[in-house]
DNA sequence: GATGAATGAGTATTCATTCAT
DNA sequence: CATGAATGAATACTCATTCAT
């Protein structure tokens, strides 16, 4: 009766596709994969439990379009300096946009460390993770190598540590210790265990 | 009377009552509460299913006796000096033996970190876990103080958070780091840290 | 939007409702509430399991809706004559509707009797039955008075119980005395009573 | 060891025999025969579940006793003239006793009712139960005869509804009427449906 | 594209009954 | 006689998924 052009039925695709994922992701990272049913995902999205099947052929694959999509606004928002050593000053930059990124995605976090914890839920997502993480442990071994540390293992152990375990308080306890003092605080200690003294 | 000493009967209660909770552990650490069925601890633990609930009134049961239990194995085997100021070497003793406890008790601490992540899982975790650690905090800070720390509070959190983190790696990602070594880097990096230079 | 119309939705809703209604009935009648299981009754209405959950939250709100919509059919298909006083025809024709009612509702009536021996299944059962029935004993009063008796409380009493007995031998053991001369004589009886001689 | 007496071992199990039963009907006549678990009537009797199995194979075996006892105590206590024409006194003694067994059985009677309009759980009841009623019926037709009543048979149905009724009452909707008032009142308009007038 | 009725396998839990002691 | 640990089938209920419309 009345067509839809194409385009307006892709734009409807990729608005209903977000609704989708975002209330997913929301429900995913507040109760887990596993407490979250298809219908309480069509219900928070205000669409029918049918209608989900039309954008994705299974909860499991709305959870990979997630594990993708996180992967995406995660790791590719960061400017990964591909080929030099960072000064100090983009080190601190590095860094504070590293935690930037995960005050801003405070749910994909939750999910990937939910995730990790669990691996069997997404098979895959841990290689990814690592794969995905890869460039920036060897950017942070750049700039520690950089600084004239004496042991640059070691230190990179200590600060990736720290700023996991930062990210862990951020998505499970933010109220232990303010976010941004905490921020503050961790790439401050970044230097004290470099700078070996 | 009775035909089987009560002896008897506390035993196998006793045994029955471990054998169900270590196999719920396991399984919960594994795969998440919710991704854990009686079925599967039932038989796993080669028991019926209904035999469980001779033992536990509930699913919720189990996990909340898991709770008390790993509070109990993880918080009360750490000798907590609880009068005075640590000398360097006890607080190394102190690090070491956290590290120890969550070597030793990878489930439980799984198990705690998805119960972090997911607080609808179990309401009274969350406040039950910050209570417990808050001794740990405050010798921590007493420690860092008597070492005449210019930022304690900083100092504290930098090396809660990287701790937190190392444990994370302990029971999420335990191929990233050789856990031995990264033991030895994250104590080496608190007195980088607290040292300030 | 909508593929079915909701007047199509709603039809089968009506008629999903009713059936599922009236098998619950049938079998709550006949076996009891807890000796019914919803498998049973899913599968004598010829539907999945599941589906009976898409109508009833639980086993329980059937139940819940059988008594409403007993007392619906049952008390207010009787024409109570509010404002005065029956004429002796008029009783005859009150008591003999009320038998009617009965012998059309026996299923209702049997999960009635029911639920008065075992109050425990549905709480506000009884005292929502004793209030649906006070009109029926002011009306018989008020005819009873009318009719001159010397002891209206007596022959109420009496009448009432012979009138219930009545209706059990029709629900209980209907093979007993054949049904529609029993109501005459019931019938009968009660004016021997009321004209005390 | 201590060899009891066969005697001694009679005593017991008569006791337990007794204490199973009455717990048992309590349960049953409060919650019905479905609604009562095995653990259940242990744990009131005060004994394990093994035992119950010890005196009674099965828990409907249990129920038959039940009904056993309660046709014994019920019927078999009313002494039944059988021979002879009542007297009016006699009629009244008689009535008045039956009322007086079902004043001291309510828990019995309210089992039977329950039997009565749920067959199926015990498919002999029924027509046992109209056979040890027979009696009655003879008795109280025989009575109304004698009183010259021109309809015995209408009379019959009519008495006969009442007193069941005031039965219902009594164990159903024991609050409704004064329990001595309405056996009075019975009594009573049993005269009056018999001497038409 | 969108709906929601329908399914069936799965989940936590209960319970009559058995049996070693 | 007595216990209570143990079983397995059954129960109420949930949920991912399908499909006619």
């Amino acid at each position: 009766m009345s067509p839809r052009s194409s385009k307006q039925i892709n734009d409807i695709r990729k608005q209903k596709t977000e609704l989708i994922m975002e209330t997913a992701l929301e429900l995913f990272a507040e109760n887990g994969f596993h407490a979250t049913s298809m219908s309480q995902i069509a219900k928070k999205a205000g669409i029918s439990k049918g209608l989900t099947y039309n954008y994705f052929e299974s909860k499991k694959e709305i959870l990979d379009a997630l594990i993708q999509h996180g992967f995406d606004t995660i790791y590719e928002s960061i400017d990964i300096n591909k080929d030099g050593i960072l000064t100090k000053d983009e080190f601190i930059h590095f860094i504070k946009s590293n935690f930037k990124v995960v005050r801003e995605n405070l749910e994909h976090w939750k999910l990937f460390f939910s995730l990790m914890l669990q691996p069997k839920i997404a098979e895959s997502f841990t290689s990814e993770y690592k794969m995905k993480g890869e460039p920036f442990f060897r950017m942070m071994y750049g700039f520690i190598l950089s600084q004239g540390s004496k042991d640059p293992e070691g230190d990179l152990m200590a600060i990736s540590a720290m700023i996991e375990g930062a990210f862990l308080y951020y998505v499970a306890a933010p109220d232990i210790f303010p976010t941004d003092v905490l921020e503050e605080k961790v790439i401050n200690a970044c230097f004290r265990i470099i700078n070996n003294c």
